[in-house]
DNA sequence: TTAGGGTTAG
């Protein structure tokens, strides 16, 4: 296999996420990485490379540019466009900042680039400061309908649906993202009816858009897809969603993520699990998503020493680094298991400290296994996080009524009253498609 | 007809 096929398939489409390992792997054993003539220039070949990890290892990809530096391989505006993509993932976010970026793209005049200038809008967009997304568009001469997307995205993101709106409204071209972004930007801010009144103006018509796009597959494009799976999924109606993850002719990884976390949420762990060890035989590449939806199916179930090899999996086979979401899953995997000494070493060990959704997920094990000891000396440490949550409160307090200590637990009573929380009633919702 | 940007998953 020649390095120049091997470079072109790495350009081009990849069937499988996995195979760009292999190929980089293959053109460095085999020397053949920087000796290859014609276009490939150094540029050329880490822009190749670093777009290639793009979507299966972002962290990768900004490693790859720090090599690229070293090795004076100039970075144009393709480098960056990437760069800043990959800066933009979850991830990346959690440990970077996009300032040394940002100054790369300043000094080597490379800003002028319109598709740097939306992929930089991009990752303000998802690094939460408003005030510098709008400073970034406001620099831009000429936006076309991609940044203005993004600026659209940025308001829903942030909750100003005003704003969004406003904007919205003055746009002398719209598309199907630019609607599907005021939806969205609706649905996070809870404002339902307002995304169905803004889909029945926009490109559907009305109620039937869910069953248009479930029926004709040849409209149903990835994100419609995978937000139909989503959207029949937090209603329970799995079968729905599994027919329209069957019917889907290209699935990228959330469209996996959505199926597995439906099942996952829904009683239906076997059917997660197995449905991930599908996706890696399909070559598809999980990510930190998936192993959220997996862990949750390991601790719904018990199986302790199935999600501890998954969590291991993670940094060691798939490069991925486990956030807050992975050690507070970990926590009610061996929480619910009544393994309370390992949940609590765990917790203990971590490598950063936990916050409030850690610490439940251990004050719920618990509660569950009548653990009052360690229950309240978590209990306090979370009330340290969080003094006002009402839920705590009551979980403290059910959880020493249990073991009759009703001396603290009517302690913990009447430090909630004299804090003046109020313990939201509890309700029950039917919902139907 | 392709080295790059926007909407989907927790």
């Amino acid at each position: 296999m020649n390095s120049e096929y091997l470079l072109q398939r790495l350009q081009r489409f990849i069937e499988r996420p996995n195979q760009i390992k292999q190929i980089h792997s293959l053109l460095i054993t085999t020397a053949l990485l920087f000796n290859t003539a014609s276009k490939w220039n150094p540029t050329l070949l880490y822009n190749t490379l670093i777009r290639a990890y793009l979507n299966i290892i972002p962290h990768c990809s900004l490693t790859l540019f720090t090599f690229m530096l070293h090795h004076q391989a100039p970075p144009n505006g393709h480098t960056f466009t990437s760069l800043f993509k990959a800066a933009s993932t979850s991830q990346s976010l959690a440990s970077l900042s996009c300032s040394p970026l940002h100054a790369q793209a300043l000094k080597r005049g490379i800003l002028t680039d319109s598709f740097v200038q939306t992929s930089l809008l991009g990752l303000c967009a998802k690094l939460g400061s408003l005030s510098n997304v709008r400073k970034v568009f406001e620099e831009i001469l000429n936006p076309c309908i991609v940044a203005c997307n993004v600026m659209l995205d940025a308001f829903g993101r942030n909750g100003d649906m005003g704003s969004a709106l406003f904007f919205f409204d003055r746009l002398s071209e719209k598309d199907v993202v630019s609607w599907t972004s005021v939806i969205n930007g609706f649905v996070r801010s809870k404002q339902f009816a307002k995304a169905i009144w803004k889909s029945k103006g926009g490109f559907t018509k009305g109620g039937r858009y869910m069953g248009i796009f479930s029926e004709t597959r040849a409209f149903m494009t990835v994100f419609m897809g995978t937000a139909l799976i989503d959207f029949y999924g937090k209603r329970g109606h799995l079968e729905f969603a599994f027919r329209v993850f069957n019917q889907m002719l290209d699935r990228e990884v959330c469209t996996w993520n959505a199926m597995i976390s439906s099942f996952a949420c829904n009683g239906r762990e076997k059917e997660a699990l197995d449905l991930f060890e599908k996706m890696k035989v399909d070559g598809m590449y999980p990510n930190e998503v998936t192993f959220v939806a997996v862990l949750t199916a390991c601790a719904c179930t018990k199986r302790v020493q199935l999600g501890s090899q998954f969590f291991q999996s993670m940094r060691c086979q798939y490069g991925i680094v486990p956030i807050m979401e992975h050690y507070g899953c970990m926590v009610d995997l061996l929480g619910r298991a009544g393994l309370l000494t390992q949940a609590t070493e765990f917790v203990n060990t971590m490598p950063f400290q936990p916050d409030a959704s850690v610490l439940g997920a251990l004050i719920g094990a618990c509660k569950i296994h009548g653990a009052i000891e360690l229950g309240n000396e978590m209990g306090r440490r979370l009330l340290e996080l969080q003094p006002r949550h009402c839920g705590l409160y009551v979980a403290l307090s059910t959880i020493n009524a249990d073991k009759e200590r009703w001396d603290r637990a009517a302690d913990l009573r009447k430090a909630m009253v004299e804090a003046g929380i109020r313990k939201v009633p509890a309700y029950s919702f039917i919902d139907s498609v």
